[in-house]
DNA sequence: ATCCTCCCCTAC
DNA sequence: TAAGGTAGGGGAGGAT
């Protein structure tokens, strides 16, 4: 029975039915709209995006296009983003329609549906369709033919308005399928027994069906004509039609597509090709720190982690389309059945706040939706919307940090611990929000000031997309996920160290991230546990016992807000996939033309997987196919066209090894995928019609000029051209991703949800404000908002530059990790160091500034403060250091330091003054100095600081970053900047700036740490 | 011990 | 109408 005319997977019949063509949300990104504000990605990404793929994986088109773009011109691409379907008798007719419509960058739609086109030609149309056509929710374009070739002629696209076609009466022909009009539909038998509702309700999982299962579904399908269409059975561009649609399709494949714009923005830095960009830049070091994954992130130094997410993001987008709707109950679903007997099974996708508050989620079907809330709207997807969005949020991101992990299409991660201080503007010691450009600006340290750098994101994401986003603060990844699940919507929160526990068991269990029905499910069977309060009470022993050394360990962490997670700006993939499982229907095999279109459907999978492969450069080892088969007695699935209860048969094996990263290599790769992929189906003896999905899956990947050590595909390169976008960026730490290997723990974030909360409120600041304060609840807010008005003036250069790096060079070779980030600097001449700490530095306005002179050696032993006036000329270095170390004591320090602040006659009178509005910068400072990096808290004193105790904490934090960093050598400068703040008009009295540096015990490296700070 | 492979689970 | 995909972490158990 299984004839061999099975089509040649690698052959002409597949690639013109997997014909990838770009993702249309990325095609159709760019064009729309205004450009945002300003921080657009770059405006040439998305189109270099397209090019790339197009160059990659349209050869054929390409050619195509070629033949026709020599009479074209520069209306070559003048069709981009479009989608066009002809329908009836066109002149010039349907063939050379789409033959001029793909050779100038635009997409032909064999089939109509509103959704998938944007113009729709014929030349006439009835009133009926036409009101339809505009009434509908997914607007299309209806034009006659000329629309077409006279735009071609003009060079540019006409308006749609005037080549209107003629209006008939009634045609009586020409249904068009979307309608409702589905008339003699002779399928979809609605044995809807109790079956179909069972799995409704249930957790939709393939094991709870067990019941009598007498009533089979072979009535389903076999051949349908009306709604052909959507299954593959009927419809040879199924694969591409299916992934255009599906949501979860765009959120799963947003990761691939943010990679790819990496290689994109890394060439337009002219950092040459994706290939080069793999390879490494050649003008770099080749070196990287490895510093993050291994030692800060990981050694128990006190961190700040931000995370950023968009409230209901899709939801938030189709408002800002629909503005009329805003703050009414809507969702965004492909269906758009309306009223409360709807029968919509369409999945929503996101509910605004509105719609939250009766109970819907994502995810819902849209008919129960409707039941909580009969005036609920649905609005339909805008993918492209999403994803321009979604890269404009990120810039904003990386435009303030580097450390920067995008962790799905609408939430990030960021490590502030490290990261450059940020500019903003200020008027009279506040914030300018109208962002003056007149204004000079002051530059915070985001660490210290997390709270205002998330409500400086915000703002500008809110700005730049209409979008309101909300940011949680947190010691931790998973504190910071945390904190924003408290702060949504459009709201920011930390969760302090000491109020973690409180804030974790207020959440019910499915709100701890990584806590999933399953783990629910064991912990209720097998502890009785229903809360986090009840799951606290479980040993470590007992949780390992059930889930795992590891995973036991992490849930045990977990409940505790405790996890080790670390900010990863970029991981590359470990695998490629491609999966679908929806509209699988064939017919019977007795049929050859059904076994030969599901033979044909697998392969189409197979390909689409050997072109993402290529897209990223990658060439897989291992693969494996996996089979959906309708399990025996099963009911029809409860999703209409779902693949229902099912069987998984699973195959895999090691594809034949290719060399190089050629063209012809991934051609190779291809021929070998699909015929594996075919045998697996053949292998199989799957009947057609029981297929109902399939997956193909790449893995052991290899990218292009991975060597050994050097496994992180690009990292380095991406690393810097972060850095370059953010102009002046500073340091350059970054991340190291272990080769192959896993090794780390995670608690996984979000379970959305119908959270409530919504709380934004600030409640315990940090002892330090909080007890200048009464405890009036109803200031608290107010105290909140003050408090960003009154932040302090400047606080800037807080680096932490690793001036040398050998020997984490040569460990993070030892153990075959790849490096980046920090070691821009490695190995640099000192002087060009200092160059680069100045560029970094905050305003290039500390010229004549003598601190580097002050760098200088100097044993402990010979502990020796320098203080200066600012443009102390020609101080000699101070001597060089003789070798001998002694530990740096705290009361050493404290005995220098305040001798010589004293004999600079720099008297910080002010610091006595008891004015909370004085002593809230100070603090801030302390938060830079002492809690961000050195781990220390505030005490009451602190908080009134006399001389003394001021310079006795600056030299505690000295003593603490000695022990941090195990220092060998200290030299501290002291300088005045009086001058320099009455030349830029700051409203500060006084500046105190330190710098030291110091040598690294065991690695020698030369690390340099300072700080500059205003009092006012 | 450390790997790999074949799952299960989770999040968006 | 409707588009139930994608990728990573980690456990169990076998191969090395
Ligand atoms: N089951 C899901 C979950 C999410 N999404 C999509 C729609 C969401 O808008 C987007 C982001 O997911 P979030 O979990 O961040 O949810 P929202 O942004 O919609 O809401 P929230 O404000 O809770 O973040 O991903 C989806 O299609 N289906
Ligand atoms: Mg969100
Ligand atoms: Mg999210």
């Amino acid at each position: 029975m299984e004839g061999k005319e099975v089509v040649e997977p690698g052959g002409s019949a597949v690639a013109s039915i997997a014909a990838p063509g770009e993702p249309w949300w990325v095609e159709a990104a760019r064009p729309k709209g205004a450009a945002p504000e300003r921080y657009d990605w770059d405006g040439g990404s998305f189109k270099a995006y397209m090019r790339e793929k197009n160059r990659k994986l349209q050869e054929q088109n390409e050619k195509k296009r070629a033949v026709r773009s020599s009479d074209a011109g520069k209306t070559h691409r003048l069709f981009e983003g479009l989608a066009i379907h002809v329908s009836g008798r066109t002149l010039p007719g349907r063939e050379e329609i789409r033959d001029l419509v793909v050779a100038h960058g635009g997409r032909y739609e064999t089939y109509f549906t509103p959704a998938s086109c944007t113009h729709f030609v014929c030349s006439s149309i009835s009133f009926a369709k036409a009101k339809q056509m505009k009434t509908q929710r997914h607007r299309v374009h209806v034009v006659s033919a000329d629309w077409i070739t006279k735009s071609l002629q003009a060079g540019t696209l006409l308006a749609v308005s005037e080549f209107f076609p003629d209006c008939v009466q009634d045609p009586g022909q020409t249904r068009l399928r979307f309608g409702s009009s589905d008339g003699g539909n002779s399928m979809a038998p609605k044995v809807s027994t109790g079956l179909s509702e069972e799995e409704n309700e249930q957790h939709n999982d393939e094991d709870d069906d067990g019941q009598e299962g007498s009533e089979e579904e072979a009535t389903e399908p076999p051949v349908e004509t009306a709604r052909s269409l959507r299954t593959t059975s009927e419809n040879p561009d199924f694969v591409r039609q299916f992934f255009q649609q599906s949501r979860l399709h765009f959120i799963g494949s947003f990761r691939a597509r943010y990679e790819h714009y990496l290689g994109i923005v890394a060439r337009n830095l002219g950092l040459g090709s994706a290939a080069d960009l793999v390879r490494g830049n050649p003008t770099l070091p080749q070196k990287s720190t490895p510093s993050y994954g291994c030692e800060s992130g990981s050694t128990g130094s006190s961190r700040v982690f931000v995370h950023v997410d968009m409230d209901c993001f899709f939801a938030s987008v189709a408002e800002n389309l629909r503005p009329e709707l805003k703050g009414k109950p809507l969702v965004v679903c492909h269906s758009s059945n309306s009223g409360p007997n709807s029968d919509s099974r369409g999945e929503i996708s996101s509910a605004n706040y509105a719609a939250r508050s009766f109970g819907i989620k994502a995810g819902m079907f849209l008919r129960k939706a409707q039941q909580l809330c009969p005036t609920l709207v649905s609005v339909p997807y805008d993918f492209a919307e999403y994803e321009r969005l979604s890269v404009c949020v990120m810039t904003i991101l990386f435009k303030y940090a580097w450390c920067v992990q995008v962790s799905s299409v609408d939430e990030a991660y960021i490590d502030v611990t490290d990261q450059p201080f940020w500019p903003v503007r200020c008027v009279r010691g506040g914030i300018d929000s109208n962002a003056n450009q007149a204004s000079p600006p002051r530059h915070f340290n985001p660490a210290a000031n997390a709270e205002l750098f998330c409500a400086h994101i915000r703002a500008e994401i809110q700005r730049v997309t209409g979008c309101t986003a909300s940011a949680g603060i947190g010691r931790n990844m998973l504190l910071a996920r945390v904190a924003t699940m408290l702060a949504k919507p459009n709201g920011q929160f930390r969760i302090q160290d000491s109020e973690a526990l409180a804030h974790i068991s207020s959440l019910a269990l499915r709100d701890l991230p990584g806590l999933g029905y399953r783990t629910r499910e064991k912990l209720a069977e097998e502890f009785g546990v229903h809360s986090v309060r009840e799951l606290v009470s479980i040993s470590r022993a007992r949780l390992q016992q059930t889930f795992g050394e590891h995973a036991g360990a992490q849930l045990y962490d977990g409940v505790r807000g405790e996890t080790t997670d670390i900010v990863q700006p970029l991981k590359p993939r470990r695998s490629i996939s491609a999966a679908i499982g929806w509209g699988v229907r064939f017919g019977s095999p007795s049929i050859p033309s059904e076994r030969e279109k599901a033979a044909l459907f697998v392969a189409a999978l197979a390909s689409e997987v050997a072109d993402r492969l290529q897209l990223a450069g990658a060439l897989a080892k291992r693969v494996s196919v996996d089979f959906l088969r309708k399990r025996p007695g099963a009911g029809p699935p409860f999703k209409p066209l779902g693949h229902g209860i099912c069987d998984r048969f699973s195959f895999s094996g090691t594809l034949a090894e290719v060399r190089g990263f050629t063209e012809d290599s991934f051609a190779k790769q291809k021929a070998n995928l699909c015929a594996v992929t075919r045998e697996f189906w053949q292998g199989s003896n799957i009947p057609s019609d029981e297929l109902r999905g399939v997956s193909v899956h790449a893995s052991n990947l290899k990218f292009e000029a991975t060597e050994p050590g050097h496994s992180v595909v690009g990292m380095p390169n991406v690393v810097e051209l972060f850095e370059r976008m953010q102009k002046g960026g500073m340091a350059v730490k970054a991340v190291s991703g272990r080769a192959g290997v896993s090794g780390r723990k995670r608690l996984r974030l979000d379970d959305h949800d119908g959270e409530d909360t919504g709380n934004d409120d600030n409640s315990g600041r940090r002892n330090a404000k909080s007890l200048f304060r009464a405890a009036d609840p109803a200031a608290a807010e107010k105290r909140r908002l003050s408090r960003v008005q009154l932040q302090p003036t400047v606080v800037s250069v807080d680096s932490d530059l690793r001036l040398s790096q050998s020997l984490r060079l040569s460990k993070a070779r030892r153990e075959g990790y790849a490096m980046l980030g920090a070691d821009a600097f490695h190995g640099l001449p000192r002087d060009q160091a200092m160059q680069l700490i100045h560029d970094i530095d905050v305003n290039y306005k500390m010229q004549g500034f003598t601190q580097m002179q002050a760098i200088s050696r100097m044993p402990i032993s010979r502990l020796n403060f320098q203080l200066v006036k600012r443009k102390a000329k020609s101080r000699e270095e101070a001597p060089v250091a003789n070798g001998k170390t002694k530990a740096l004591t705290i009361a050493d320090t404290r005995r220098v330091l305040p001798r010589k602040i004293e004999e600079s006659k720099i008297l910080p009178s002010l610091w006595l003054e008891s004015s909370t509005e004085l002593f809230n910068p100070i603090c801030d400072w302390m938060d830079a100095v002492v809690s961000a990096r050195i781990d220390s808290r505030l005490s009451e004193q602190d908080l009134c600081p006399t001389f003394d105790h001021a310079t006795g904490i600056i030299a505690g934090a000295i003593e603490r970053a000695v022990a941090f960093f195990r220092l060998k050598e200290v030299s501290v400068l002291i300088l005045s900047m009086r001058d320099y703040i009455l030349r830029n008009q700051c409203r500060s009295d006084l500046f105190l700036v330190w710098y030291y540096q110091v040598l690294d015990r065991s690695s020698q490296a030369l690390h340099m740490c300072g700080g500059l700070q205003a009092f006012r």
